[in-house]
DNA sequence: CTATATGGTCAAGCAGCTTGACCAGTGCGT
DNA sequence: ACGCACTGGTCAAGCTGCTTGACCATATAG
């Protein structure tokens, strides 16, 4: 493959992954959650399991533990988290969804599904499912990056 | 198809924009390229067919023209781009890439190749063609946007 | 029981964006 | 041909989200 191909192919992909964003965050706020941005929604993958401490959020966004405890003020003053005391650290605090939170990951995972329905118009349910595959095995694991 | 795999069919093109994104970066910077960010490269490719204006730029990038011009003044600065006068309109002008800024183009092209082939040999050939042809079937036009 | 490592916060600073105000040049309507 | 709204661009000020640096509290290894 050339050069310029592999540039096509990235441009392609960085665009899908930039309209996405857009979208799913658009909708979000159309379902009511307010003041969310697209780096809030990365946390809240991490935070929906079971919480986690800052450190280890921190970790997965690839920023600071400073950055993410702001991050984390932030869901908290708007409702979104919690912070609890950690049940095996006393240094620790285990950071939680609210069921707001809940709601809100709730809302992500339907923009998503919209996103990836109007993909299905244009490709087929075979190509979709195609691409998912695809992307799951190259995905990199590693903390979550900005595209750019 | 679900939400929950709507969901990780957008976590995992999500993942691998941003890896993408770090992967052309960091080659970028290791050939030789010193100050660029991400975002860059974005302009570099409004720029390298034949140029472009701030407020063209900026239209593109989705950021408003002050912003495009401080990213063209930091460009020109670093020695990638340069403004000239606009042959037809004395109000505008003309912001092009420098030779140094086509290698830059140049480094992000192969760095962009690196990774495409490492997906190459975990999906071989055949895959990467289907997934570059389903990316470009689907990519959005419009703004730029950060992926998150 | 000390010494070092780890989780977390406070404070200050910086980079990249925004809004608002403004100037220079364009080009349409009359 | 001329007035005037529009467009391309810059200057200045301010905000937001991140960084670095300093620090405290608790955990853990020797």
């Amino acid at each position: 493959m050339q050069n310029s191909e592999a540039m096509a192919l990235s441009a392609a992909l960085l665009a899908v992954a930039g309209g996405l964003t857009q979208r799913i965050n658009e909708g979000v706020l159309a379902r009511g959650f307010e003041g969310v941005r697209p780096a809030h929604g990365f946390a809240f993958a991490r935070l929906a399991p079971d919480g986690a401490t800052v450190t280890d959020l921190a970790a997965h966004l690839g920023v600071t533990k400073q950055a993410a405890s702001q991050l984390v003020d932030e869901l908290v003053r708007k409702g979104y988290a919690e912070r609890r005391p950690h049940p095996e650290d006393a240094r620790a605090r285990l950071v939680v969804l609210t069921e707001r939170g809940w709601g809100c990951t709730r809302a992500a995972e339907e923009a998503a599904a919209e996103a990836v329905r109007e993909w299905g118009d244009l490709l087929g349910e075979r190509e979709v499912r195609s691409l998912r595959r695809q992307l799951l095995r190259i995905a990199p694991d590693g903390p979550v990056r900005p595209a750019w």
